[in-house]
DNA sequence: ACCTGAACACCGTTCAAGT
DNA sequence: ACCTGAACACCGTTCAAGT
């Protein structure tokens, strides 16, 4: 295997393969993160049963794989319709895409968050966004102000979304109406999915109480 | 100099004074972080004066050194003051004070939020949080949704602080929405300072129509 | 054109040896 | 008790040499 036949010019020639090539190392690189929380370029070249030396065949380094991964992350996300309906609808259902995206290999997050987050797709479905807030009614000084909390929010989510679970119980006594909380309240990746609903609903909530003029 | 002259036993000893402590050394790191945006052993020793190994007899490495930069940035939050004022008042002035602190030195949150960034005083601000929230009428199983809400928000604004300016102009033309929001938006930090109020004031407003009974 | 092993600079950390 | 230089294991990356 790893082996093609071609034929040219009335020779049938054997070819070695191609051992790597950008996809399979991006495929490779996203299972050491899932897997390992952590991205070696040791690592790498072991799962992709090559030395190391040739990944930088095919990617000019480990900064550039991440940008990829983010890259790729992002190219699957919906874009806002920018139909008929509700702005929140639409607004709300882009930050939904945008978090299960993430949320899909949270080991990333980390990594992501080296650098800015905010590029590509995400970028686009910003613009939609833009849009449907100036349509909606918001001043055009505020939009920017609302993308940036959208921003915030999504990506403060995702954070919470790669933070162990037990994180609020190390107050060892001392935080007793959290920890009552904690204890009333679903666990772990629920209570993550929930908060970041009931939250999203307050914030369009608050936004959509600020517009100047009621919605059609 | 660093030298300290101590009387013993009827002898005058001149003894060495110790070269390094844990403040200082923290102090260093913060610097080497501030002013590099990274921390690496050997920039700390050569702030230091010292080699990197003596750095070890005063900490156990490097995660501890981060771990201690995130307890002292944290042990200076107000925690709410538990008054009879209003409580979304109470949490506003408690997320303001985070996120200034975080604030201060934007390429520590990278660092920090390597770990979770949710410890410490952090947490004893957030029991107060539950406390207020409990308090002003939430049902006892929203009241983590609530809180975690609002971390997501706070490390969400404070990575918007340390991202670069120049990441919502990446669309080179094919964002026109987003472009000319921005142009029609503050610049920069006052952006993010503008923003983070804006959508901290939707956010306490958003919950505040949620609550089953009308405030006192 | 693609792959490799060896080498390099740079990390964090350890430790025997000094005072 | 505190500090040091040398050494170690482990990073990402480069490159001359192979096919």
């Amino acid at each position: 295997m790893a082996r093609e036949a071609r034929e040219e010019e009335g020779y049938v020639v054997q070819r070695r393969r191609r051992l790597l090539d950008v996809e399979t190392i991006l495929d490779a690189a996203l299972a050491c993160i899932d897997e390992r929380g952590r991205l070696t370029m040791a690592d790498l070249a072991a799962r992709l049963g090559a030395s190391a030396s040739s990944v930088y065949h095919h990617v000019s380094g480990r900064p550039e794989i991440v940008e990829m991964l983010r890259e790729r992350l992002v190219a699957h996300l919906e874009i806002p319709p920018l139909d008929r309906s509700d702005w929140g609808d639409q607004v709300a259902s882009w930050m939904r895409s945008y978090r299960q995206a993430l949320a899909e290999h949270p080991n990333l997050i980390p990594l992501l968050s080296e650098q800015t987050m905010t590029a590509g797709s995400v970028l686009l479905g910003y613009d939609r966004v833009a849009d449907l807030l100036g349509t909606a009614g918001f001043p055009e000084d505020q939009v920017m102000l609302w993308v940036s909390v959208l921003d915030s929010y999504a990506l403060g989510a995702a954070l919470d979304l790669a933070a162990p679970d037990e994180v609020w119980g190390a107050g060892g006594g001392d935080t007793p109406a959290l920890e009552a909380a904690l204890r009333a309240a679903p666990q772990g990746r629920a209570r993550a999915d929930a908060a970041f609903e009931l939250g999203l609903e307050a914030l369009l909530a608050g936004m959509r109480s600020r517009l100047p003029v009621g919605p059609v």
